[in-house]
DNA sequence: CTAAACTAGGACTGTTCCAGTCGTATTTAG
DNA sequence: CTAAATACGACTGGAACAGTCCTAGTTTAG
C-alpha cells in the first residue's frame, strides 16, 4: 500500500496537459487518447476536479476542461485530497474518530506527526512544477495512432 | 489510497510494545491481546520482521521477540518496506519498470522526487521516537532484573 | 517422556474497495 | 436536428489485503 490511486495519477497527469495547454481547452477524450487513460473513468476524475473547483468546464460541442486557478496555486496534496479524500495512514482516523483499537494504540500521535510530513511533502509540489519537468511532446496531435484513432466510437441508437 | 496497510500499522505497534518491554520477550499472544490485533495474523507480521533482521525470537515456551538492533537504529521506512515491499506511488514502477503507459506519461520525474520525499519522511522516525512518544501504560517495567516480570495481560484498558 | 506454550510457515477463504463500464440526461454549436 | 462534448448515478469484475486454518518444529516444566 501507499501508494497514489489511479484516479489521482490520472488527474495529474490531465492537470499537467491542461495546464500545458494555456487557454485552449482540452477535452477529456483527448486528455484519454493521449495518454492511454479510459475515457469514462477520466472523465469522473475530471469531473470532481471541476466540483472541487481546481478545472472549471466548458460545454458543448466545442468544449473541454481548462485550470481554474493558475498552475502554481494548485498543489499535489489539493488533488490527492480531491479525488481520494482526505488523507489517513491508518484506518482509525487520523484525528478523533473511533475505532476498537483506539485507546490500546500505542502510536497514534506520532503516526499523525508522519502523515503530517507527507502532506508536506505533498503540497510542496504544484501543477506549475509538474508542468515545467515534464516530458512531453507538447502539441504534436498525432491523429493516426496505429490505425484510426476514432475507430473506438461507442454504439449510439443506430436508426431508429 | 496513500495508506498503510494494516500489517504495518501492526508491526509498528508491535515494534513500540517490544521495545518498551527491554529485554524481556514479548509473545505474539501478549501482544495480540494487548492490542485487539488477530493473533494469527500478527503473528505472520512478526515473522517477517524476524526475517528481514529487525526483530530477533526466541522459541520455546517461554519465547517470544526482542529488538534485533537498537530502537534507535530501526526506521519507519524500513518497517514499512518489509511489510509491503518498496514504495511505489504509482503501477508503473518508481524506476525503470515498463508500463504501457509509461512513455505517455508526463509526470513521471517530479512523481519520483515527491516519493523520496515521502520515504524521508517515513525514515526520519525511528522506533525509539515512537516508544518515547507512545501513550500506554508501561506494564510494571522492571526492566532492570530481567527474568521473572510475567505481566498480567489487561483485558480492557481505558485510559483517557 | 510427555504436555504445554511458543515460533515458523504454507495454504486457504473472505471481503473490501478500486478500476472500469454502461446508460442517460444536459449543454452547445453548426 | 444532430453531433460532440460535459455531468452523473448505477452497476460489475477483479486484485490485493485481511484474516483463518492446519501442520511442523522448538523449548521448558513436571
Amino acid at each position: 500500500m501507499l501508494r497514489l490511486s489511479k484516479k489521482t495519477d490520472y488527474a495529474l497527469i490531465s492537470l499537467t496537459y491542461v495546464a500545458s495547454q494555456g487557454d485552449r481547452p482540452a477535452s477529456a477524450r483527448e486528455i484519454a487518447e493521449r495518454h492511454d487513460i479510459p475515457l469514462e473513468l477520466l472523465a469522473k476524475v475530471l469531473q470532481r476536479l471541476v466540483q472541487r473547483g481546481v478545472l472549471k468546464s466548458q460545454q458543448g460541442i466545442h468544449g473541454g476542461y481548462l485550470l481554474a486557478r493558475p498552475a502554481d496555486t494548485v498543489t499535489v496534496a489539493e488533488v490527492v485530497e480531491a479525488i481520494d479524500g482526505p488523507l489517513q495512514l491508518t484506518v482509525c482516523g487520523t484525528s478523533d474518530e473511533r475505532c476498537e483499537q483506539f485507546s490500546k494504540c500505542n502510536i497514534r500521535d506520532p503516526l499523525h506527526r508522519i502523515r503530517d510530513r507527507i502532506i508536506g511533502a505533498l503540497a510542496a509540489c504544484t501543477v506549475s512544477e509538474l508542468v515545467n519537468d515534464r516530458h512531453d511532446e507538447p502539441v504534436a496531435m498525432p491523429i493516426a495512432i496505429g490505425g484510426m484513432a476514432i475507430a473506438g466510437r461507442r454504439s449510439h441508437g443506430s436508426d431508429h
